[in-house]
DNA sequence: CAGTATCCTTAGAGATACTG
DNA sequence: CAGTATCTCTAAGGATACTG
């Protein structure tokens, strides 16, 4: 009934190119090392719901860098996901969109914060057992204390 | 429809959250950082299909590390997506297995990584054109230095 | 406004050797 | 086998100052 079975069996697929270094022939860690750095999925959620310009990605996300920023957006349009349009305004002002590209990443997108919002409780918890209780089984085999 | 204007009313409701530094209050951000990292979703696609142990995962993805392999197994275990149990055999045996919490992650990676392999070639042809460079290298391997 | 350029500090991660 | 313990190096990324 769920379709994690069916997940299952599609990563059968893949297993055999995720020891691939070479990322060339992994897709899969292609692009995950793309869109899995820090910011990317930030600034592709952030554009989902509108074009917005430099100024206003920084204000939406102001632990960013400019610096990382430019880059991030720079690679972003480098892989076809948005697109960036110029107004040769005075001063300039220049507007980020998705790209069809980048919009096709949106579903998927959603499907992994959806998770993340609707797990990230049992994941603190977990998080909390493992940090604060005795471990039953110690990862370095302790000798009888 | 497309659910991608679906996607697109979800993520507004995580917009604020966005500039939220002190991922306490971002659970995208939080839980992002803890599988966008270089080897952990690997680790879980290949725990996907069957159990395995450490050196199984070792020969799966030879270009881990030990010590990086030893800490993602550890980070996902501490955030309850994998179990670890170990068999006091001589030598020792150690198997990990994906965690229920670990399993409801499949289905919206599954969503990723179809969408990476799918796209994948339109991305690279983006960044060609983006580099300007000459697109296509083929297939084959690169001639020993 | 929308970036560059530069410097500088860490965290990420490989290599290697050792152990229960 | 399944890890630890170091040691080291690199590159990701922040801070700051400058520019068309």
């Amino acid at each position: 009934m769920s379709t994690a079975q069916n997940a299952i069996e599609r990563f059968s697929r893949y297993q055999r190119q995720l020891g691939d270094a070479g990322s060339a022939h992994c897709a899969v860690r292609d692009v995950l090392d793309r869109i899995g750095d820090k910011w990317s999925m930030l600034m592709i959620m952030e554009l989902a719901t509108q074009s917005q310009r430099f100024s206003e990605l920084h204000r939406a996300v102001p632990d960013i860098s400019k610096r990382m920023l430019t880059q991030t957006l720079r690679d972003l349009e480098r892989d076809g996901l948005i697109t960036r349009h110029v107004f040769p305004t005075r001063p300039p002002g220049v507007e980020y969109r998705l790209a069809p590209l980048g919009q096709s990443l949106l579903d998927p997108m959603a499907a992994l914060i959806e998770w993340a919002d609707r797990r990230h409780s049992e994941i603190h918890a977990a998080r909390a057992r493992f940090d604060g209780a005795p471990p039953d089984i110690p990862h370095e085999m302790l000798s009888p204390a």
